[in-house]
DNA sequence: CAGAATAATGTAAACGTTTACATTATTTAT
DNA sequence: ATAAATAATGTAAACGTTTACATTATTCTG
């Protein structure tokens, strides 16, 4: 039979509320008092039952967690620092994430209004407007995880999509190269919008000229990458350097460089972004920019505690954006040992 | 302010006792009631308060989810089916991962107890006495993922490991191979042992002796499948095929057999197991096991929901061994044509 | 029309915890 | 010793829903 509260009053000889002080820790009871209640407590195995104290407290010690897809290993890495982070702060993890089934805007007004969850972690590449209303009207705290930044009364965190590709781009250029080509990523999705802006300050600062014909439109897909390399070399004005604004493409990029003929880093200097595992297994070892994405989930779950808790003002307007750091292959035309190839 | 059912009781002339009926579809209500009931709770866009109802109900709609680990693509696509098939079903998913701050007793242990979930879905490649006998003491349904079949009173769900290293171990044979060699999964796990037990059939099945010398323990890692091919091509006894027992172990041996100069599959044929995204890229695509994760998920999600709901006796034993699929590359030897290629 | 049966609704309590405020016990100060 | 202050405990209600069983309303049958 499940032993609850009053099991353990009666077994004590005090009320249910000296029960609950000795349990929680705040209110006064005496030492003694508490001890004997903890140890009853511990011989029954009791512990409060959670749905009843969520009822009581309005509080579940749950975060949502909404995420656009579960495809690759980028979310994989986000869930797990966001459990850990979550767990060690004593908070369970609710994850829901679109399908054919279920849009994300469904999914976060459920969320925002069920009582399910203390705090929401949304991340939505593309912020529809009836998401940001929805964000703005929220009683509950969000962390948003994309590029809004700076937007008054909300919270969000990204990575420097913007310092990542500069400092890619600036690679490049420190080697020499001066035609330079960009495969982006989708339209409308604020990383690749980032990424562009990036790409063209650093051609900026070296007051290379941007020509028009090296940004080629890419969806982040391998295909977008393959495709993109050919339309590229099928123009007159060839690169010598090509920056996809994702591994994926860059791993397209190298398959449609093999089928024309073409030696990287030699022919064809190419780099990536975001480091995936893959990255590493590929010869030449890929040139690419390291994310932090645990990270990245760990913090937004630390400061989304720290607004549940109110150590922070949830109104307030807050953004941290990770650094992130370049990982040197031999895809650049730099010279390094490569061991973990496959081929 | 937040609307609750004594408003649309109020609003609607009645009792809440009959806005509940008219709002869960059971028990008595007239038809007329209940228009008027849902048509004022949808303009005070009312929904019942899930933490009330589940203290009431005992019951949350919500699937607590054990993993063992957060670090590849596996537990992406099994998370995947699991979210898609719960949704599906009107579930909530309570995702929880071992690492290095918390292990899967104590989470097992808490979910079973808690009351915050309705059912749990165990993963734990490596059954402990205590886990076993949480298992078995649980209230709650629990539907285990992995090797435990037909032991009384559980369920479990898992693939077909000896299914699938005895195919691609007869497809080896079928090649003409006959010195063939495994490396092993990591000890005490027990898909590992599976297809230890498929390999070891296939061989005896077509009448070749096994070779002890060609049976190389392994941890599932790359590494492990490097070194491991490395101590097999360094025994005076050489195999002409290896399988490893999963996809990055043989990514390994990849690189071991570039590293010696061998040629795949000239001069030695690579087959693994699970399919994993990088073995479409590299050269040659390497001849693998598909095996239906994201099935695996989403049908143990069925089976639990259906033990929650009482439509199978949670104390019937049930397994379900789901079958995988031979995906042929050009590692084995066949000739097959290869676009989506690295290098 | 009256009684029986069925449909519909309401009342009260349950679920298990937390906590505001009232009450009692103990300690401190004069 | 008495009064005031502080510590500790208890009572009652709250949180928001569900549902068993009682009550009332409506329909059916003889």
């Amino acid at each position: 039979m499940k032993v609850n509260i009053n099991d353990i009053a009666r077994q004590a000889g005090v009320s249910i509320a000296t029960v609950s002080r000795a349990l929680n820790g705040h209110g006064l009871v005496k030492e003694e008092t508490r001890q004997k209640i903890l140890k009853i407590a511990h011989e029954l195995n009791y512990t409060p039952n959670p749905i009843a104290r969520g009822l009581s407290t309005q509080k579940t010690e749950t975060l949502g967690i909404i995420l656009p897809e579960l495809v690759d290993e980028f979310f994989m890495d986000l869930i797990h620092g966001i459990d850990e982070e979550a767990y060690r702060q004593g908070y369970y993890i609710l994850l829901s994430s679109s399908h054919s089934q279920r849009n994300i805007v469904e999914t976060s007004l459920e969320f925002m209004t069920s009582g399910r969850v203390d705090g929401v972690i949304l991340m939505a590449p593309k912020m529809r407007h009836e998401l940001m209303d929805l964000v703005a009207k929220s009683k509950r705290p969000i962390v948003l995880l994309n590029c809004i930044a700076n937007i008054k009364g909300i919270a969000s965190f990204n990575i420097d999509n913007l310092g990542g590709a500069f400092a890619i781009t600036q690679h490049l250029v420190d080697h020499g190269y001066k035609k330079i080509a960009l495969i982006t990523g989708p339209e409308g999705n604020c990383d690749a919008e980032e990424r562009l802006k990036g790409f063209k300050k650093a051609l900026e600062q070296n007051n290379i000229a941007l020509n028009e014909d090296f940004i080629i439109p890419g969806d982040f897909t391998i295909k977008s990458g393959y495709y993109g390399f050919n339309r590229l070399f099928t123009q007159r004005n060839k690169p010598e350097a090509v920056f996809a604004a994702n591994d994926m493409m860059a791993l397209g990029i190298y398959q449609a460089a093999k089928t024309m003929g073409l030696k990287i880093p030699e022919d064809i200097a190419v780099v990536g972004f975001d480091d995936i595992r893959l990255s590493h297994y590929i010869h030449p070892r890929l040139t690419t920019i390291h994310v932090p994405i645990q990270e990245l989930g760990s913090r937004a779950v630390r400061y989304l505690i720290k607004m549940i808790r109110q150590e922070v003002d949830p109104q307030a307007t807050y953004h941290e954006k990770l650094s992130t750091g370049l990982i040197i292959g031999g895809s650049c035309g730099c010279q390094v040992a490569q061991l973990n190839t496959i081929i």
